[in-house]
DNA sequence: GGGTGCATGTAATGGGTTACATGATTCT
DNA sequence: AGAATCATGTAACCCATTACATGCACCC
């Protein structure tokens, strides 16, 4: 809902265009898809916080480009000003790893091997943002976009050094179970 | 749902106990509510992957202990063998960040110190957790739990580092801007 | 007496994804 | 010829949180 807002202070797009937007600057830690964009766009200008106008293009389909309004700045400075609340962490790999013991450890390691050459793409992704942000640094929102992508630089090289750690303790695990039983079937505690 | 049986595979326990044991070890990356859990439990057993008995207890209330059945280990591992998708990311921290432009510094500024504060703490917790599973290296879990348990201490230092960098920046522009006008009204590039 | 912890559940509500529907153009 | 991109929207559905409901015991 807010994410519009904030984007079209940045310039008037269609809904379409911030779907656009938001995969390709802050879908790194936030994602809205057009099945929530468009009914919120509706709602928005129906409170007044944007305007619409119909442009109309050759060939493809009529857009309808929202600009914010001045109560939709008041709503989203209104809203900047509610302190964010931690979200609920969901992270199925750990759960996935949490549990490994039941499953062969090949399975753990293909999901960390998956999960880091996503990271390694990632991380090539932001900081080609980072270099187009550097590039741009008359917008005055140009700073707050370096520290949120340097978030994801940061966060992301983390991951990879926990993956290579990780793979590391699981090969090992996987090298002493090698031609072994199956897993989750060694001594068990607490089992009644 | 699966969180439910994985956790049962520990030890049979009841619908609060699940509560409990996920707040205390893997809340850091996986959250369910009691809302969740209640109903999940009954529908487990309905489909016998999971079987109760009641015990009766001297002025608390009764409890249901709930063990996994052969059918539920069965599920559980054909689960874990499904690979694990990216979630969708949702930082409401870096989103507000993100538009950071358009309030005083000051906003941002004690974000992240809050932030920084409860991830100081998170890392003693999870600290903490490691130890304990370090001590019961008999289970044949505590490899993938400790894992687990690294993922958080790494990121969380991660964050942390990123905070102290992003605060050294806020608190740049703060003094830049202190005293001077409203924030968001600067030179706007692309208005129209 | 009132708050907190133990203990189990249901219902309302909300948020969000996926799938569906439509249709023209451009690229392979 | 068929896939992908542009472009907008609706409806079904799922998942999950929050609030509500109940009740005993223990501590301050």
């Amino acid at each position: 809902m807010e994410v519009l807002l904030g984007l079209l202070t940045i310039e008037p797009m269609s809904g379409y265009d911030l779907g656009q937007t938001i995969r390709g600057s802050i879908g790194h830690f936030w994602n809205e898809s057009y099945g929530q964009i468009y009914p919120n766009l509706k709602k928005l200008a129906a409170d007044g916080l944007v305007s619409a106008k119909t442009e109309k293009q050759k060939g493809k389909p009529e857009r309808r480009i929202y600009s914010i309004t001045r109560e939709g700045r008041e709503r989203l400075t209104n809203w900047l000003a509610v302190p964010p609340q931690a979200e609920v962490p969901r992270n199925e790999l750990l759960l996935k790893l949490f549990f490994g013991a039941q499953v062969f450890p090949d399975i753990s390691i293909g999901y960390i091997e998956r999960m880091a050459e996503s990271e390694r793409s990632s991380i090539q992704l932001i900081k080609r943002a980072a270099e187009e942000i550097a590039r741009n640094q008359q917008y005055p929102d140009a700073p707050y976009w370096k520290m949120a992508a340097r978030f994801g630089e940061i966060e992301l090289e983390a991951h990879l050094r926990w993956a290579e750690e990780t793979l590391a303790e699981l090969k090992k695990i996987a090298g002493k179970r090698r031609g072994n039983a199956e897993p989750g079937k060694e001594k068990k505690h607490a089992s009644q």
